[in-house]
DNA sequence: AGATGTGGTGTTATGAGATAACATCACGAC
DNA sequence: GTCGTGATGTTATCTCATAACACCACATCT
């Protein structure tokens, strides 16, 4: 999805050292609670913070393997149900994709901004979704989780 | 999705008479704007219609034939984005399923509260995309079009 | 009438996304 | 040590969606 366009991007995708800082937190953090931090869980959490944007579940089956050997679908899709639920990734379901959480919160409601001309994406953070809880109340629902995706132009591909 | 749960709902599909008045009024205004109301496309604005909650594609596709015979799957598909584009149905993303728009406005950004329990869906307008309108805005983002999907309980459900 | 352009449909095939099912393995608790 | 639980490996399959191409209906122009 990079570059689909020409134009130029400020934010490009993290560096080495971002990466690994970020995966030594999760690490630590999930650890701490209990949780296995296993190798595949790592390396699609790795994956998923050096794209810097949404990646299509089959391309983290492509990219799995070091040398180039792809893992097998379940491998993927078991560690990004994983990291959904520990909140380290969110599934973006307009685009059927995937991206790692660049939320500090844990277990947050998170909305997404989608450029669709460069594939960018801004998390936003919980309280976007007020006026939908309102709406819920409104007609009477509970609601446990929400799918908040807005697709448009970035400022840099206006 | 009807009835997964053992639960009393009020509000069942809707009578023959209303799907047929709902069709008549859709095939008047989009004939008046220059644009063909199909039989496929009616066939799948009345299956959606009848259905009273979101129904996948290939529930569409086996349900098409007046006598049990399938559609092709770009029969369905066809239909299907012509009535999305035309307003008069929505793809609901996160469970991969259409429904009948219920909302009279035309060309207007929907968003969803679903229960999780009996698959009932309630469309609720637009004014819930403020607060999402409002942090495109800061972020820089020019938005084009949403997908807000809450999923719950419905009052029954509860 | 005949030429032609546009948009819709029929059909075949395939691509893309996701999960079921079952065997095996790692590891902590007792 | 054995037993339960959760993670993985593997095979197969299921669901969702679209590409590609031939053909047809209809409006328009000449």
């Amino acid at each position: 999805m990079s570059e689909a366009c020409g134009h130029h991007h400020a934010d490009g995708p993290p560096g080495a050292a971002d990466v690994a800082r970020a995966m030594q937190d999760a690490d630590r953090r999930l650890t701490a609670e209990g949780e296995r931090m296993t190798p595949a869980r790592l390396r699609v959490l790795e994956l998923l913070l050096a794209a810097g944007e949404p990646v299509k579940a089959y391309d983290l089956i492509a990219r799995f393997g070091e040398d180039g050997q792809p893992a097998k679908p379940p491998t993927v899709y078991r560690a990004l149900e994983f990291l959904e639920r520990k909140g380290l990734a969110h599934r973006i379901a307009s685009i059927s994709a995937y991206v790692a959480c660049t939320s500090g919160a844990i277990d947050h409601a998170a909305a997404f901004l989608i450029c669709d001309c460069c594939g960018a994406t801004a998390e936003v953070s919980a309280p976007v979704a007020g006026d939908l809880g309102r709406a819920a109340e409104v007609a009477g629902y509970v609601i446990a989780r929400t799918t908040i995706e807005a697709h448009g132009r970035c400022p840099a591909c206006q």
